[in-house]
RNA sequence: GCGGGAGUAGCUCAGUCGGUAGAGCGACAGUCUUCCAAACUGUAGGUCGCGGGUUCGAAUCUCGUCUCCCGCUCCA
């Protein structure tokens, strides 16, 4: 199959069996912005269940937090994100080539003598610093800078560009809504940071140890593509790990190691996998590296797992006033904690599974034509574990399979059937990745026995009814 | 944001020269009682993405707009 098709009927799939349906649909859609349906979102749980059960419960040092998606305004300040990511943008109009104003006027002034070059750079700061865009502009056409594609200085006017969402907070409109400004979290971790010495002191933490959180973030993203790949709303899975300064490398390379295990877990190939290390580091990293997972539209980032030196508690430490430190017992002495991050998109990984274990495959024999749509998910995150289907509703066949929906319905998600053939109602399951079908028969009244049927090989095996319960659970297990 | 492609039933799509909309699959209710889709009967479901224009008349021509996909660009 073709990976452009793939994605377009992966996207379809999803609609058409409650997977993922795109936001405010019936008002053409939000863009960039997707809602998980009924099975969608039992899948999603099931991801982040097991991601936090792997992170925390399985982890004696590491705790998980909820933190709110508004946080004081100057968290952002502290955190580099006002000033980082505000970019004001400008487009050369014949290539339309988009450039980072500071970049375009950086990379000149790398051309010129270094007296006119540093005048240059130092009249770009003033701008800057003023938000003066027409002044920036002005800046650029009178140095006559060109673009390297076009060659020209055909420019449009330079726009600001915001990654972060904001909204007001406070039930009256103040005369400077800059007062009341708050933002959209545009990731989690700054919410572990600011609750560091909390948990640290009240959970009695000792370092090296590990705080985890799963929740929304918000990103502005120019460019939102790629179905559930780069949306503008969406959910993170972070943990951030405390460790003494000058140990960082070792935890990077341990963290490294133990988050592609959990990757591996999944049943998912190793070759589909790949780090990608970050040779341009970001501002607060000494060590970065991406887990790439190869996607129908090729290898892209699911985890990002960074050193993040103590730049953060460094810079809350002195926003805040608040000391950030850490006593060390065995060496007798405070400091600022380094952090090693592990940072993984929840909906990216859905996409992920999604693509792993969607198939299309030809059954095709001499006598018929036939094939099927089925998605193997490993049973563990599979939105639906066990299907229960009586072979015709008489006989007493659906009340021996109510009964065993009673008895199995309290461990994990069943789904009861009796409408159409039996083939017809494995092939539904096969198509939301439903990893069993037990089917209730003539003989089950007999001898209390049921046909077991396996999703992936489409085999069927005779057992008790009363072993149905533990071969599902079994099958969980990772 | 730029360029290209697309949008008609839940899904995949057809719809001729501009003349008020069709198929297959699916869904639902029955029949059949059968261990791997497409057997039989019946039913429901569409402001042809949305809005303006041309026309006696627009799914069809035209302009705008929204959304999705691909490429570029950007990216913690």
């Amino acid at each position: 199959m073709a990976n452009d098709n793939k994605l377009q009927n992966i996207i379809a799939h999803c609609k058409e069996y409650g997977f993922i349906f795109q936001s405010s649909e019936i008002y053409d859609g939000l863009s960039a912005v997707y809602d998980y349906g009924q099975y969608g979102s039992e899948l999603k749980k099931n991801i982040r269940d097991y991601w936090w059960k792997s992170m925390t419960q399985m982890q004696d040092n590491i705790v998980g937090i909820d933190a709110a998606i508004f946080m004081h305004p100057t968290v952002w300040k502290a955190s580099g994100h006002v000033d980082n990511f505000s970019d004001p943008m400008i487009d050369n109009k014949d290539s339309k080539k988009r450039y980072r104003v500071d970049h375009l006027i950086e990379g000149y002034a790398e051309t010129l003598p270094e007296a006119d070059a540093k005048s240059l750079l130092q009249k770009m700061d003033e701008l800057l610093a003023k938000d003066d865009f027409a002044g920036l502009k002005t800046l650029i056409e009178d140095n006559k800078i060109k673009c390297a594609v076009s060659g020209t200085a055909n420019w449009t006017d330079v726009r600001q560009f915001n990654l972060m969402f904001s909204t007001e907070m406070g039930a009256v409109a103040s005369d400077n809504p800059e007062e009341n400004k708050v933002y959209l979290r545009p990731e989690t971790a700054q919410g572990i940071f600011v609750n560091f010495l909390n948990v640290q002191k009240t959970g009695r933490m000792k370092i090296p140890f590990g705080i985890a959180q799963t929740g929304k973030a918000f990103r502005n993203e120019i460019v939102a593509r790629g179905f559930i790949f780069r949306m503008r709303e969406f959910e993170q899975m972070e943990m951030q790990f405390f460790v003494r300064p000058g140990t960082q490398k070792e935890w990077y390379e341990h963290w490294k190691e133990a988050r592609m295990k959990w990757h591996l877990s999944l049943g998912i190939s190793p070759e589909r996998y790949r780090f990608h290390d970050h040779v341009k580091l970001a501002h607060y990293a000494d060590a970065a590296c991406d887990i790439e997972y190869d996607f129908p539209m090729g290898f892209k980032e699911v985890e990002g797992i960074h050193s993040r030196t103590d730049f953060d508690l460094k810079n809350h430490q002195q926003y805040s006033g608040k000391k950030l430190t850490y006593f060390d017992t065995e060496l007798n002495q405070h400091y600022v904690p380094y952090v090693v991050e592990t940072s993984i998109g929840l909906d990216r990984t859905v996409m992920m599974l999604l693509s792993e274990a969607y198939e299309e495959q030809d059954l095709s024999t001499d006598e018929k034509q036939d094939s099927r749509v089925v998605l193997k998910f490993p049973p563990l995150v599979a939105p639906i574990k066990l299907a229960i289907l009586p072979l015709t509703k008489k006989d007493g066949m659906p009340e021996i399979a109510r009964q065993l929906m009673d008895e199995c319905k309290p461990y994990f998600k069943c789904f009861y059937e009796e409408k159409d053939s039996i083939g017809k109602r494995y092939r539904r399951q096969d198509a939301i990745g439903t990893p069993f079908c037990v089917t209730i028969d003539g003989q089950t009244k007999e001898d209390n026995t049921v046909t077991i049927r396996h999703r992936d090989d489409m085999t069927q095996e005779r057992v008790t009814l009363s072993s149905v319960k533990d071969i599902v659970l079994k099958a969980m297990q990772v």
